[in-house]
DNA sequence: GTACAAGTTGAAGTCAACTTCAAGTCAAGG
DNA sequence: CCTTGACTTGAAGTTGACTTCAACTTGTAC
């Protein structure tokens, strides 16, 4: 495929990819001439992209979980830390929702007696923390 | 409290609450002297805050779902549709779990031929073009 | 075989979200 | 009184993730 083929069926702009081969997260197989051209698995692997970065990483921690080739790192522990990582973020992502949903529905005038607010503010409150941490 | 005395409870540097509170995320309940002082409540709306941005919220949008005393915004259409955003999220990230779990813990040398690891690459595709849409 | 749409490059520009800096203000301790 | 250290400001700098630009090359259609 060449470049912009990749980009219609992604969505990704014909720039980005050229930025992301750059940066080492996608291979192109060669050139035809001076284009590129790619693989149909990067596909896949701009999909994985994409999810990595809805998960809050970076392209640098992403590049480290994938080979450029799509296929997981080999380093099973960090693998495992980032599933656990993304795991309770969908804890607190699962809370945000319900809060929201519920401010959406509850017509109270102040949220701040509401036994499912405070639910929120507590589930918000517990991660905030972990998240500076993970900064450090 | 004062700003430092924020700071360190919620692990959010001086600078970003300055910065919050010009961009109207946050507000001080006045000055002693030339000092800024908060009100406890702040540090409701800082864990909001971190979470909106671990769901992927820009500042900007954080602030129109909720005003600036922390309550949530009265727009309760757009609260539910964001609640609808972070559930399907939500499913994607639950997708990207499991599929860095498996891949931690399968053996296989390529996890082309993997079915879990398949699922992983479907969910991530399937989600990547919402997230396009979302953009535009 | 020539026109041109679509590719190529490196460098510079943009945007959000902060951080750092220089210069100044103030409250409290010695 | 005067130093010290935590706060203040506006402006400029940084980082990550791209996008845009100018100048150039090429594959394809006519």
């Amino acid at each position: 495929m060449d470049i912009a083929e990749v980009a219609k069926h992604t969505g990704v702009p014909a720039s980005t990819l050229r930025y992301y081969e750059k940066k080492g997260l996608i291979a192109s197989v060669g050139r035809q001439g001076i284009r590129r051209r790619f693989a149909p698995g990067v596909l896949d692997q701009l999909a994985l992209i994409s999810l990595g970065q809805a998960a809050g990483l970076s392209l640098d921690e992403i590049r480290s979980m994938f080979l450029p080739n799509g296929q997981p790192s080999i380093d099973r522990q960090m693998l495992a830390a980032k599933a656990d990582e993304i795991d309770s973020l969908i804890k607190r992502l699962r809370a945000m929702s319900r809060g929201l949903r519920h401010a959406a529905a509850c017509p109270a005038p102040s949220h701040a007696e509401c036994p499912s607010f405070q639910k929120l503010l507590k589930a918000a409150a517990s991660g905030a923390i972990e998240k500076r941490w993970r900064n450090t």
